[in-house]
DNA sequence: GTGTTGAGTTTGATTGATCAAATGAAATCG
DNA sequence: CGATTTCATTTGATCAATCAAACTCAACAC
């Protein structure tokens, strides 16, 4: 039904919709903030008068609502597409570092073109082979058949006091160079951390992997990671220990 | 550099090209024959001022050679494209059907979309999974990136004599009922067979697939199957034994 | 040879996605 | 308030892929 560019859109949308807004303000979600034009034109990487045309076929086809001068936000039905091709390719992210091993980095792009092609029945399968997780390579949620999980109870990194251990469950900065330095550093999903101590004064922590050198690093970057304390572990989301990912390089945006 | 649309053109066009006129004639390869605009037009589905079109375009680009009013022939350069692309299409069949187990008839429809979204690296680590095959899994062979390989030593099953030993290597009836009705036979890619008599008055042969019983079958049928006998076993193709493959049901056509 | 026919080509229109440039509305600033 | 800046919408074009319908060849039939 829709097009892939219709596809591009109502994911952009869903992600420009629950983005947070102080990247330091932690779990802003909600049920679905407005969009400007500007925004959503900025992301999509077209001009804005592009951007018109298409929100009001979105709106047309029942899958936006469309305030001219004013914004855009996603109908229910256009939410659900939207989750569906989220799905798709964080399903398809997963399954492409996991099964055949390709880049971290390189992975996004490849999702990018492949959440538009993937059917029901090969999704399915690769969710099956998987074992149905639910986060994609970046600690990102995978949405289920019903939409969104709700939000782990995780925490910031950066809001944590000295001693705390804990486990990263989510990066939220997905730029080549931030990934790079994480990896190399342990900081990845999963990884169990311990806060050796805080300087208030200098404005850094300083983090300890387990099985790596102790790192130091900004508030600033610290509130990049999300992560899960001893009290916070008995979620219901299922943790499935996925085998070792391997040949991480350069990261990549969004999504 | 081609759109999707281009890159079924290129392999549609290689596939008429190398279209054996006589089903029964065997391997009538060799370098590309002239195709029809009636031709590429009806096995593409589109009216024939659409193909005169497209025809141009690619003649334009480079990919072929157009004679007005007497037909089209891939110049080396699209028949590189073509194959390329006929070699995304096969593994990423065999993938679908060995790794994700996905219905054998139901991969051809996934694999005509995915074809054209597959990268270089996402394809070379496809091909490493699945140990660099030879043959998708009605047998047909995957172009290298060298182009196609020269077709095998094999022969026809309707013009072999009783007592014949063979195994079978390749399948050129892609239609849904007749690979239904082959693989509830045992008269799949890589089974061995036994010619067990044949009858020229009814233009019937007796075939008995090891491991299933014996099914009568008219010579237009047996015409159908390719076949590598013990002579012809010596072949460099590598014949790597491939994991069971399971559920297949509904065939499909061409590539 | 002139007519009929069938295959192929042209022409004109349409659809989806996009841009550049012109225009319009709103917010902000002095 | 009035002017300026910013943001958004319109308008007019373009490009790829397609169709329907009109037209043009060339072969074959008499
Ligand atoms: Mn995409
Ligand atoms: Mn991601
Ligand atoms: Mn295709
Ligand atoms: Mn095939």
């Amino acid at each position: 039904m829709a097009s892939r560019t219709i596809e591009n859109y109502l994911k952009q949308l869903w992600l420009l919709e629950h983005a947070v807004r102080k990247p330091t303000s932690g779990a802003g979600r909600s049920t679905g903030n407005f969009v400007t034009m500007g925004q959503l034109s900025e992301s999509m990487g077209v001009t804005p008068g592009t951007t018109t045309t298409m929100v009001k076929a979105m709106a047309d086809a029942g899958l936006a609502r469309y305030t001219p001068r004013a914004g855009v936000r996603l109908t229910r039905a256009g939410e659900k597409l939207a989750l569906h091709v989220l799905r798709r390719h964080r399903l398809v992210e997963l399954f492409l570092v996991e099964i055949l091993a390709i880049d971290w980095a390189h992975a996004h792009e490849e999702a990018e073109e492949l959440e538009h092609v993937i059917s029901d029945t090969v999704l399915l399968a690769i969710d099956r082979l998987l074992g149905h997780p639910s986060a994609d390579p970046h600690g990102d949620p995978i949405p289920s058949e019903a939409g969104m999980p709700e939000i782990q109870n995780a925490s910031n990194l950066a809001e944590m006091k000295g001693g705390t251990e804990a486990v990263i469950v989510r990066i939220m900065d997905q730029s080549r160079e931030f990934l790079t330095f994480a990896r190399q550093n342990g900081l990845v999903p999963r990884a169990a951390i311990t806060i050796a101590h805080i300087n208030p004064g200098a404005g850094a922590m300083l983090v300890h992997p387990r099985g790596h050198s102790p790192v130091s690093v900004s508030l600033a970057v610290a509130a990049k990671f999300m992560i899960s304390t001893k009290s916070t572990e008995e979620s219901k989301t299922a943790h499935r220990p996925v085998a070792k990912r391997r040949a991480h390089r350069k990261p990549s945006p969004d999504a």
